[in-house]
RNA sequence: GGGCAGUUAGCUCAGUUUGGUUAGAGCAUCUGGUUUACACCCAGAAGGUCACAGGUUCGAGUCCCGUACUGCCCACCA
């Protein structure tokens, strides 16, 4: 191959195809156990089928491979299991959502197996489409093990977790009040459920008292929002010691007042006013209403003309509304709770279709909303209700329907989190499991301590079923002898519905598996974190002891977005101690969001998720990869701005909330029209697509442009390539220091993803390899590759060099990393292997082969400070040099001579980089010392290191040099003033001698800087007379 | 209401763990460049009271207290 023929430009297209293709053939990345190497493993936190990936994905899936990547080239075995999530609710949503909008049916119209198929289609075309955007990614996946939720082997985990469970005594059936959908009929998630404010009304109801005493009240005053409920009240609720309670909340507002601010304080000083008076009013009736409920009065609940108990309970806030509150069990969360508490009886009002039913007597029938009006209309006329404000609510709202919510109570199964909660918590405090960064591991053991029960079923069809089935009016000795010597079948009595509760471990009950009785199964599927919380032991095979599970279990890590933190992470913990005895994984990391440019998470429904794949067509796998690896720190969330490229003009047009959910946008420059990520129909689809540009991506492109032609240049300039063995006294002081500072970014890089720091990682070798390799060492060494001497030394190192940089970065941009060591590879069968433990032991030397090779050893801290600082000089005096350049508008093709006044060390230093100066500034130095004086007109720069002249006085522009000059010394006044200052102040005296002595050095050599300038600028005056 | 972050150059962000020279980068801006690796480039310049107010300290972007604003999570709203 003529290497002259590679592309001025990286492509990275061609690269992705090829070596993607490469990797698959060659199977390096399928894992199987391996007793010689220690495990690294990672199972993907599965997709949701719902929907293609977005750039949040990406970040996540990047930063696994990094990892996964690294560890493998460590010589790790190392696994990387994908797959994806059934998702039921999201999943079912969006398939029922079509299903409506394309064809005008619900779920009920075609039925639960056509559903369920449906389903099963659109999971096909999404796994289908979310593999290949991994694969686009570059993910370094183990792709024979792809596994999906709902797949026999997680099936199998599911029943056995689950039949553990029951067989414990860990699963029971009770009550929740669900988010009841009355137009869907069905129950919505929290996540589904908006708040809105609307214009409603706060009803004053008046209830009887039964039987009142002297100094008792008529009545009790209830204020409520929604009075319909009134039907299903069971008790009315006051607070056990209201003066307490009103002491309580007194001192806390006093507390207030005194701790805060101003504004602050005004408001709690009000609250507190408006309290004391209303405690003046209120306080006898509520100890009152308190004793009489501690006596066991009751109160005659209007319309239904049903006694109801006054009860005690903290739940009525004396500060609150009348003081005292209705409780209606079975329509409200808090009343719910309160029911519990008392014993109360729980009347549920409502059907399924959001009617009253039997329980609402003559109100039956009829949909809330005429309940509430008839129900006011009939209190009004029994004049108990006394009074009606106008108040803004927030009521809830089905984000799938938009109607109401009407809250109903449901059958519900439960898993006892009390003992399990424990375990999760136990792990994370004693470091089996540890969470990174640490802070959010307050978040997660704060919620399992609530240690509140797990709720696991799920009104859908989609997901895996409860394996439950339902046996009436059975004797107990039936079931014994249907099941005898059956260990995989448990079952138990359920007092409530006087039906036995039949569980199977593995395979489904027939309905006549009880002769002479008909089992009817649980009709609900499980939560679908039920089977997410078993991922990385199921994909492994658990419950089977396979060879997987010995070898990959427990995981090594898991990376995830901190919203799943309890949700997920926790239940895997918990379930992993449960199933195995073992934590599922040793570290946590939870990576930062994407965002957009409003500062907004990226979703679906918004419709500012971008597809990675449109960045990678745009930009290739590597920049994407490169550019969230940059951007991915530990405490920020990563704001990326992203906007259309018009492909007809090459026009930015600005991506806005309004048109980044468009399938096509008219381009305002060259009114012609383009498609963008949306388009569905042929027609848009037909349109050029604008590509989406980001600056970050551009950056993290040309970046990756930079390494392929600093390869290309080394690999052009390998004519005769032969390592040798080069010692330590063969290297020039820039060989040196590019094998130390390499040495330092590979101890850095290797320390920052350990700890996952994926940023400064990425920026260490963003900079080495821009800044240092490219800028200072090729510039400098191309003097020596063209030099038959030289060249054979100066072509080991640089092939040593770059050979190490494009592993380091083979992690983080694996395509253009692979491209150009295939290549290399060509053109430097053998490598030298540098070695650079300490300064008289620095070397390279020849390494037979290519693909064992070492990353070099690091090197003695002293040894590579001390060479960085040499280093630093040449760096400086060059800088200086261009600088005076730059500043007398030198053209670049002359050659200028300088002068140079400094020290012997640092002639010594530069007298063998003269020619480097001569390449990379132009400049010939002619003389150089301590007693070099400056010629009669020259430019000049003054630097600790030394005082350089340029010797232009044909060329010179006195004027700009005067104001360079006049700038340079009024800058150094006011740094020699501030250390005046310091020294003249305490810290002589109680700073570190060290740093004193610092601060001393500093200053003198800034007066002498100062002196040298003044006396330069003088010189120019005179000059200029 | 509770918790967690963030606020540094025009923009997007590093730097805060362990206080110590003149606070860094990329993009944008300005100047000059087709030096045969790279114009997705090279050289140089300009640009910052480190949100505000206090405290600790010889010394604070960095530690402590408070305020404001932004974002996220959790809980709750008869």
């Amino acid at each position: 191959m003529d290497i002259n023929e590679l592309p001025k430009q990286y492509d990275p297209a061609a690269s992705q195809r090829r070596w993607a293709k490469f990797w698959e053939e060659n199977h390096f990345f399928e894992s199987d156990p391996n007793p010689n190497k220690k495990p690294y493993t990672i199972v993907i936190p599965p997709p949701n089928v719902t929907g293609a990936l977005h750039l949040g994905h990406a970040l996540n899936d990047t930063l696994q491979d990094i990892m996964i990547r690294s560890r493998r080239m460590q010589g790790f075995e190392t696994l990387w299991v994908p797959g994806v999530d059934h998702a039921g609710i999201a999943t079912q949503a969006t398939v029922e959502k079509r299903l409506f909008e394309r064809e005008k049916k619900t779920r009920h119209d075609i039925g639960r197996e056509a559903l369920v198929q449906r389903i099963w289609e659109w999971k096909d075309q999404y796994q289908e489409r979310i593999i290949a955007q991994l694969k686009a990614l570059g993910c370094s996946c183990d792709w024979r093990r792809t596994r999906f939720t709902l797949d026999p082997v997680c099936a199998k985990a599911v029943r056995h977790f689950f039949f553990k469970l029951f067989s414990e005594g860990l699963i029971y059936r009770g009550k929740r009040l669900v988010n009841w959908d009355t137009h869907l009929q069905t129950a919505v998630s929290d996540d589904e459920v908006f708040h809105t404010p609307i214009d409603g009304h706060f009803w004053y109801l008046h209830y009887p008292v039964i039987d009142p005493k002297p100094g008792e009240p008529e009545f009790v005053t209830v204020a409520t929002t929604r009075p319909e409920t009134m039907l299903g009240d069971t008790a009315v609720a006051v607070h056990p010691e209201p003066a307490k309670e009103f002491d309580r909340i007194e001192a806390e507002l006093r507390a207030k007042i005194a701790g805060s601010s101003e504004k602050e304080a005004e408001e709690a000083q009000a609250a507190l006013d408006a309290l004391l008076k209303r405690r003046e009013e209120l306080l006898p009736l509520l100890v009152t209403l308190a004793e009489m409920a501690a006596d066991g009065r009751q109160v005659t609940l209007p319309l239904m003309n049903r006694p109801i108990p006054l009860v005690r309970d903290v739940w009525a806030k004396p500060e609150l509304g009348t003081g005292c509150v209705k409780i209606t069990p079975a329509h409200d969360p808090n009343d719910y709770e309160v029911g519990k508490r008392q014993n109360l009886p729980m009347i549920n009002l409502l059907e399924r279709d959001g009617r009253y039913n039997a329980n609402a007597g003559k109100y039956a029938g009829l949909p809330v909303k005429q309940v509430r009006e008839k129900v006011l209309a009939d209190l009004e006329e029994l004049g108990l209700l006394v009074k009606t404000e106008d108040r803004t609510i927030e009521i809830s709202m089905s984000d799938r329907s938009k109607t109401p919510i009407e809250p109903f109570l449901n059958d519900q199964w439960f898993i006892k989190m009390e003992h399990l909660a424990q375990t999760a918590m136990d792990a994370v405090e004693d470091g089996s499991v540890t969470i990174h960064p640490s802070r959010y591991a307050k978040g997660y053991l704060d919620w399992l301590s609530e240690k509140r029960d797990w709720p696991i079923g799920r009104q859908l069809w989609w997901g895996h079923r409860i394996p439950i089935w339902y046996c009436d009016a059975v004797e107990e000795q039936e079931l014994k002898e249907a099941f005898a010597g059956r260990e995989d079948i448990s079952y138990r009595f359920d007092s409530e519905k006087n039906q036995w509760w039949i569980c199977s471990q593995t395979e489904d009950l027939k309905e006549d598996a009880v002769p002479g009785h008909k089992l009817i199964r649980e009709e609900d599927v499980l939560d679908t974190w039920f089977s997410s919380a078993l991922w990385p032991h199921s994909v492994l095979g658990w419950p089977d002891a396979t060879d997987a599970m010995g070898y990959y279990y427990p995981t090594s890590l898991l990376i995830t977005s901190r919203d799943i933190i309890t949700l997920w992470v926790a239940r895997m913990v918990l379930a992993s101690y449960f199933n195995t005895g073992k934590r599922p994984f040793k570290d946590v990391f939870i990576h930062p969001k994407i965002l957009d440019k409003y500062g907004e998470g990226m979703s679906k429904t918004k419709g500012n998720g971008i597809d990675p794949v449109f960045v990678i067509e745009k930009f290739g796998a590597d920049s994407l990869r490169f550019a969230i690896a940059y951007l991915t720190t530990e405490s920020q969330d990563v704001r990326l701005s992203l906007d259309f490229e018009c492909p007809y003009c090459g026009a930015t047009v600005e991506q806005t909330k309004k048109n980044r959910t468009l399938p096509k946008i008219l381009c305002p420059k060259c009114r012609k029209e383009f498609s963008t990520q949306w388009a569905e129909t042929d027609e848009d689809k037909a349109l050029a697509r604008g590509p989406l540009v980001g600056e970050r991506f551009e950056v993290a492109r040309n970046f990756c442009n930079k390494l392929w032609n600093a390869s290309r240049f080394v690999m052009m300039n390998l004519e005769g390539y032969q390592p040798i063995k080069i010692d330590a006294s063969q290297l020039l002081l820039e060989d040196r220091w590019i094998l130390s500072r390499l040495a330092e970014v590979i101890q850095a890089v290797t320390a920052s993803l350990e700890s996952f720091r994926f940023s400064e990682a990425a920026r260490a070798l963003y900079d080495f390899a821009w800044d240092e390799f490219c800028s200072f060492y090729l510039e400098m060494i191309k003097g020596r590759l063209f030099d038959q001497a030289q060249k054979q030394t100066a072509q080991t190192i640089l092939v040593a060099v770059l050979d190490t940089i494009l592993r380091l970065l083979h992690p983080i941009t694996p395509f253009v990393t692979e491209e150009v060591w295939q290549r290399l590879k060509e053109f430097a069968p053998t490598r030298g292997l540098i070695s650079v433990k300490a300064a008289d032991a620095v070397c390279v030397a020849p390494w037979p082969t290519v693909e064992e090779i070492p990353f070099p050893e690091l090197l003695d801290k002293a040894y590579s400070e001390k060479i960085a600082s040499q280093f630093a000089v040449f760096q400086e005096i060059l800088r200086s040099i261009r600088e005076a350049r730059a500043r007398q508008n030198v053209p670049p093709k002359t050659e200028i001579h300088a002068t140079l006044r400094c020290e012997e060390r640092v002639c010594e230093l530069l007298d063998p980089m003269r020619s480097a100066l001569v390449k990379m500034a132009g400049a010939v130095i002619d003389d150089m010392g301590p007693e070099v004086t400056a010629p009669p007109l020259c430019a000049t720069v003054v630097s600790p290191q030394g005082e350089v002249y340029v010797d232009i006085a044909g060329l010179i522009d006195i004027d700009a040099e005067i104001a360079k000059k006049e700038k340079e010394i009024a800058k150094i006044v006011g740094f020699v003033k501030s250390k005046e200052a310091k020294l003249a102040g305490g810290f002589a005296e109680k700073a570190p001698a060290a740093v004193v002595e610092k601060e001393r050095q500093s200053l003198e050599d800034l007066k002498a800087q100062l002196a040298s300038n003044e006396e330069m600028l003088a010189k120019l005056r005179r000059a200029r007379q």
